[in-house]
DNA sequence: TTCTAGATTAGACAGGTGTCCAGTCAGGTG
DNA sequence: CACCTGACTGGACACCTGTCTAATCTAGAA
């Protein structure tokens, strides 16, 4: 129901919880977003159904956790920026996050459907994926970056990922294109 | 189940596709996005639910037929710009869209998630609302207008579109920060 | 070892979805 | 007028969703 159980998980429920996200992402890759359903994500981490609405509310929610998790161990692997310029240094985070999405794109293209959804678990990963994006950009902004600028890129950032998840381009076309955009948008604003 | 039939709807045809999505509009409205149902559209219309599937393939098809209405007919009240440079012109036709979905939020928002769905007919759909987008931007920027510049404010229409979608500002907030945004796309690119 | 809390289970449930089909009805044609 | 085509009907279908419950495991405490 509530996302991974409150306060505390005990190791068996970490385990399971583990097990299921393993299984979902497995799932995801081998039958696509369409086939897979909770009921067959607990199957293949040996679990029952009941169970994995325990810890999975929801198609959605699974999505927005696989996609926050895949993206925050992408972070955890960033290094340095070697660019001294604003532009290059967010063409740097754009490059970035689009080359790791390219390499699940049943993820990214799912999670961008999941996003939208309204119930609560979903909700709470929107907003912490959407302050990590904003955080990014941020960082590579450089400290007195001016905030419209920074809406701008988290705009058009998003606006990309919807396009790549609607199969208007793929992940790798995204970060291509992107790169232009950020330089438009940079113009003139340092 | 494939949009409107194909080839020349007669009267009768076009009266009940019509009544069913006035029905739409309506329960839309009244009871929101979750709780519509193909089956209480078509009950509304006074029409069979397997009617309502032969011209409807789904809720999703439904919202994004809806939407596009909702954009022409505004479009079609569309009266000159009544300013000089770029950047007023482009502001103006965002400010056009956001006010104009300010008044059916229900169906915005309902469309958003909708737009992302996979069925053909709301593919088809969705490319007329992208290519509607474009080009009344493309319009407003004026003829040598850069292609990247055109991108990147579709972009980040799309995002904000989007994020209001999703619930984190309202349509009018929308208009409001998409005049600074505009303001920085268009600084230093004419 | 026994006890016990809590994790897990099978299976039923009430809803929704989109499809299908055999039968009815209505309006234009002859 | 009778006829025929095709729009429409009602109801059943298979499947998916998320919820619930009573029963059963299982690991750590006593």
């Amino acid at each position: 129901m509530s996302s991974i159980p409150r306060r505390e998980p005990n190791a068996r429920q970490t385990e399971t919880a583990e097990r299921l996200l393993a299984a979902g992402a497995e799932e995801l890759r081998e039958v696509g977003v369409e086939a897979l359903t909770i009921r067959t994500v607990a199957l293949r981490a040996g679990v029952s159904a009941a169970t994995a609405y325990t810890y999975l509310s929801s198609k959605n929610h699974l999505f927005a956790e696989l996609f926050l998790r895949h993206l925050t161990a992408e972070a955890a692997a960033d290094t340095a920026y070697d660019a001294t310029d604003a532009t290059s240094r967010v063409q740097q985070v754009t490059r970035r996050m689009t080359t790791s999405l390219a390499t699940e794109p049943a993820l990214a293209a799912g999670a961008t459907q999941a996003l939208l959804g309204t119930d609560p678990d979903v909700e709470r990963l929107r907003l912490r994926i959407g302050a990590e994006f904003v955080e990014r950009f941020k960082v590579a902004l450089g400290e007195k970056a001016d905030p419209v600028v920074l809406e701008t890129l988290t705009l058009a950032f998003s606006g990309a990922l919807l396009q790549a998840g609607m199969g208007l381009m793929t992940y790798t076309e995204m970060g291509e294109r992107l790169d232009a955009v950020v330089a438009v948008i940079l113009k003139g604003n340092q």
